[in-house]
DNA sequence: GCGACCAGGTTTCCTAGTCAACCTTCGGCG
DNA sequence: CGCCGAAGGTTGACTAGGAAACCTGGTCGC
């Protein structure tokens, strides 16, 4: 008898987080983004600037990617491209005026859509699926965010 | 001050789904198939013969990319289109030989990334990852897989 | 018995990624 | 000096999937 494809937690991670990302890709549509460019301006909001190359490590994503990804704010006028100062590599990505306005709002959205989406599991249990995950986060050096 | 992207349970889940499904992509692509693909055989391979509009609420997808993905299989001979045995509508889709023979070799690759991938997890811990997954796929009503 | 609606599938267009080839610029080293 | 390699970025070809328009054929109401 071969394995059945509920067996393996990587199936489940799968069906979930597809769920857990289509809900919050429908809302954060409402304010004319996507998650991918909702994660973007979120670094670039802490950052305050930084560079295509730290992009790519942070969001796991190809340098290409984040260079198609770059071109789309930048023609939404959320983000600006410039040079890193004297004597540092690469180019300088920053938030304009209405990309820093705009990422309080997709935050209220993400927080509110996390507690939707998690609301069938007890605060203790969130708890515990957000402790696993950063484990296995950290145990395979997803290192896209900091860790602190 | 605003709520950071490690706050929410959905980035998590984003980024370790990604991970594990990228890790099984690569695997399974040694035996030539993608993990859709594998999911599509793995059902027809419990069903015996299955319509794509069953498959549709199975897999999370739509009619679209059910019928596109169909037609790979087709081609690639894993896969056979035919008719519903009389008086039931619909497609017939049944596996090949080749198809039913390749079916194990892709479980055995799926166990393997599992217990690898989650292998910095305690046996307990996964378990409990299992249940809350599972307890969040059935408050959501994520069908794709018949609740046992 | 017939017309309309609907379920099942296909197809077209679009988007967001990957991959790999390419360009440029900088630094190090002979 | 001058060249070469590596890092940073862009681009083009390709892929999987979603959305919506479209094409059936079956069924139900009358």
């Amino acid at each position: 008898m071969i394995s059945d494809l509920g067996d393996h937690l990587g199936y489940w991670m799968r069906t979930v987080s597809n769920a857990v990302s289509l809900r919050f890709a429908r809302q954060v549509e409402t304010e004319g983004a996507t998650v991918a460019e909702w994660v973007f301006l979120r670094r670039l909001y802490d950052a305050g600037a930084i560079t295509p190359a730290a992009l790519t490590e942070r969001m796991g994503m190809t340098k290409g990617a984040i260079s198609k990804l770059a071109d789309r704010l930048v023609e939404k006028q959320l983000v600006e491209r410039g040079e890193m100062a004297r004597g540092q590599r690469g180019q300088r990505l920053a938030l304009t005026r209405a990309g820093r306005a705009l990422v309080p709002r997709l935050a209220a959205l993400a927080d509110r859509n996390d507690a939707d989406f998690f609301d069938v599991l007890a605060p203790a249990e969130r708890d515990e699926l957000g402790r696993l995950l950063r484990k296995i986060a950290a145990g395979r050096n997803l290192t896209e965010i900091p860790i602190d």
